[in-house]
DNA sequence: TCCATTATGTAATCATCGATTACATTTGGG
DNA sequence: CCCAAATGTAATCGATGATTACATAATGGA
């Protein structure tokens, strides 16, 4: 595969056939793709919609480069949120790496710390990746896959804590949709505009995504024996 | 304000230029603005991405009559929110009229399950309502007051809920925020195709839902006495 | 090494869309 | 009755997604 740092000059005849052009870029960009996929990420995350000609654009392409690549403005959008999920599934697992594998709450947290935290300073990415409006919904396979992993992580944790009796109630689906539901629906919240920015406070969102997922593991922990 | 059945046909001099065409529409629609947010609904529910000129076709309209009512496509969206938003204002209502007053958790419960029921049952519209895409965010004042007001109507209800002593915590807050992340996330799941379809059983993620529900009342409310 | 095949980019073009402008028709009040 | 305001039409513009024909570069086998 073609690297990004790829020398961007092939020695080949030079042709300068105008010279006032400070970067007569060669006829072939040596990777297109990446570009385009970046430049629709950046694109998300400056607000601005992501448009096939906008990103060729930016890639100081024509605008029909793009469609050598892509068969169409679906298929560059499902790629970006494949790399959008892939560092979104990235943090988690850094996460959940530093997280004790015997605490299966204490994981629970993390991982919703994690998912949260990715949402609210990525939220253009996180709404392609979730969102399915910007592609087909089962367009990418890879997309489809690492959701359905990212899941069965959870299911598992979940499962582990009832093992280990840490949970009030045996209704483990119920709790894993609850769960599922408000993480997402908070990381959508803030993404639509219905999380009021309460003061100027920097990580004051942060702050209540904390007290979201405490107050949700309280509601299913088992209470302590002596409480 | 006009109504939807007033008669199509004033009795003016139908100046029948044309006679094979079957419905020579007056020249004035009648109200044209009422069929342009009822064909935005329209489209929206079908699944179509809702267009001006669509909406103006299936209003049997000229491409740039819509722009006589509204000044853009944005204010089109915002005015087929607003009639979106009413109706699932007055099905909540129609919900919490239907609950006992002194019921604070009961009442909590019956706002979610008719809160879901609507968003279940018309996922376009209440997106339409709830992402803030399809026009600008705080530019319709009716939107706004409507839904602080169903906000301020929960809140409500859980301060009854705390002064009856029936909640565990104190942090009403955290509670209110986590149960509308909770709802709204799993309104969202359902649209974005997030909630694998269980069973073809129709009825089933109502089911979910009301489990959902469920679960997230016994997390908050505090045990009973003999329990 | 040569050159032919394939990969990749360009130019031109099309249909659709949101939006604006000039013009036409209808309606309703003085 | 008539004119002004409201409302609809026609024509047009710029942006976009997409396709087609063509041009150029990269690659590998003879």
């Amino acid at each position: 595969m073609l690297e990004r740092g790829m020398p961007a000059r092939p020695p080949s005849k030079p042709r300068a056939r105008r010279t006032n052009l400070p970067e007569p870029r060669p006829y072939h960009h040596g990777d297109l793709r990446r570009a385009l996929i970046d430049a629709a990420l950046q694109l998300a995350a400056e607000g601005a919609e992501v448009s096939v000609r906008e990103a060729a654009r930016r890639a100081a392409v024509s605008p029909g480069a793009p469609f050598r690549h892509f068969p169409n403005r679906d298929a560059l959008m499902a790629a970006a949120a494949e790399e959008a999920q892939r560092r979104f599934r990235a943090e988690i697992e850094v996460a959940l790496d530093q997280a004790p594998t015997a605490a299966p709450l204490g994981r629970f947290r993390a991982f919703g710390l994690a998912y949260l935290r990715w949402a609210m300073r990525n939220p253009a990415h996180f709404e392609i990746i979730s969102t399915g409006r910007y592609f087909a919904h089962g367009s990418s396979a890879e997309l489809t896959r690492d959701n359905a992993e990212l899941i069965a992580l959870t299911e598992q944790i979940l499962a582990d804590a009832a093992k280990q009796g840490l949970l009030r109630s045996a209704d483990l689906k119920s709790i894993q949709v609850a769960g599922r539901a408000m993480v997402y629906g908070f990381a959508r919240m803030n993404l639509d505009g219905h999380l009021p920015r309460w003061g100027v406070e920097e990580g004051e969102i942060d702050q209540m995504a904390e007290g979201v997922i405490d107050l949700f593991i309280a509601g299913i922990a088992r209470p302590a024996h002596g409480a």
